[in-house]
DNA sequence: ACTCGCTAATGGTCTGACCATTTAGTGAGA
DNA sequence: TCTCACTAAATGGTCAGACCATTAGCGAGT
């Protein structure tokens, strides 16, 4: 039911690999931190060539459950590793970019879980664990920041909030998203005719966030999470001078 | 910040091919569709071995962004997919098996998320979208049933609803979530001992979920899923005889 | 006891071959 | 002219074997 299935009904080489991993992982003879066998020595195992075993490494290491390291002894090899943040943020971005998640449906499924993070954040969180919070917030009090800067202190201070709330899911998957829509966003954010007002907005929305939490009201801080980002969509969207509708996600990296 | 970068600057050679096909995506060059260049000939303009290019492709494929057909002509060829179902899945169910997501925390997340499902499938759901989910509740109603297939039975009755929504990235993770929680599920099923009484408390929280939805009460609807869910939960986890607890996952797969 | 260098083991990469499958064209036969 | 079988080409799937860069560990020499 897992895997696709080649045209006959032969596993592919690689999936073997992957099965062995995966009944290891399951078996609990592979734990975090625990060395996959060499390549070469999984090929012969599993009676494979070396090269769908390095597939399947390819394979794990997108699903972010491995990553390799050249040289001999423990320094070296394919290890387990616990970092499905990154793995979860590239497969969210495709998907995006590709429109099979169309960003309305994110938006939806980020204020349900920033909802979530801001109630266990009002619950759960000491104060130590809002300084990154706290420090987004200095960030974007600067008057002179830029957009792009202003931007990724917005989307730190949302992960921050997330990861202060302690639910691990519910993080990853907030940075994930947030990573998947900083392009459009940052897009959109470029044909803003009224940045200021926008930005001072989004401003006095975080700072009210951020004292319902530490003042442990989690009604308000799930109804001012919300309401925050309804607005801010919606006037990214509207309120754009229409510049950001026929303007394909164009690349702007370096 | 994206790709992990390995000891030295230089990026690895499946990495180039990775930042092509990303390239030609945001650039909307490359669409849902669309075929990719062929192994050799990506190969040939990357300037990278094809070996290489076949490792990029094993992760995209493992991120649900392609699919690979052999033969010739318009049917061979790799193809971009837009299935991240299967790739979300895969991706929740190894993370939940090496502990890196607590169930604890993913049943939170699936709360937020089947909440949002079931408000927006009161509001936009019409009759025939929900009869996949009314075929489940058929399923379930059946008494002879066995455990597994209830279990299924109930997995599809939640994807369908979150189907029903409309809410494509909701649906997705919601699938993939219960997905993750397949085996962990069964197994505390296997444990329970009041197994009858759980079981029609299961089918009447669905059936009145359901009727919610149908009546087009959201509120209503949302706060009957949270509590099903949470009771659900409770009632595997904390009535069992005590011998799911150091059940290490194992597995029952043929 | 310390240091230097060698060796072995690791993943990273490439080359080149062969196979199975599928399409498209081509030619022989009706 | 049409049809069918066959061939050729293009595709992904797989493998074997080589070489490289990096790293850890060991051992000889000081």
């Amino acid at each position: 039911m897992l895997h696709a299935m080649p045209r006959s009904g032969q596993p592919q080489a690689f999936e073997l690999v992957l099965a062995w991993v995966d009944a290891q992982i399951l078996e609990g003879r592979l734990r975090v931190g625990d060395h996959l066998p060499a390549e070469r020595e999984l090929a012969a195992t599993l009676d494979v060539s070396r090269a769908a075993v390095r597939e399947a490494v390819r394979t794990l290491q997108a699903q972010g459950v491995v990553h390799s390291f050249v040289g001999a002894g423990p320094g070296g090899g394919t290890v387990l590793t616990s970092v499905p943040s990154r793995a979860l943020s590239r497969l969210l971005r495709l998907h995006v970019a590709l429109a099979n998640f169309p960003l309305p449906d994110v938006i939806e499924v980020r204020i349900a879980l920033e909802r979530l993070s801001a109630r266990l954040a009002t619950v759960n969180a000491l104060d130590e664990d809002l300084a990154d919070a706290r420090r987004a917030l200095e960030v974007m009090r600067d008057p002179s920041i830029d957009r792009q800067a202003f931007n990724d202190a917005d989307t730190e201070f949302h992960v921050a909030l997330a990861t202060a709330a302690g639910n691990r899911l519910a993080s990853d998957l907030t940075a994930a998203i947030r990573e998947s829509m900083r392009l459009p966003i940052l897009d959109r954010f470029r044909h803003l005719r009224d940045w200021d007002e926008v930005v001072a907005d989004l401003r006095s929305d975080h700072e009210a966030i951020f004292a319902a939490i530490v003042g442990r009201d989690a009604d308000v801080a799930e109804r001012l999470v919300e309401a925050h980002i309804r607005s801010a969509w919606q006037a990214i969207t509207l309120a754009d001078g229409g510049g950001a509708e026929h303007t394909r996600e164009c690349a702007d990296r370096p």
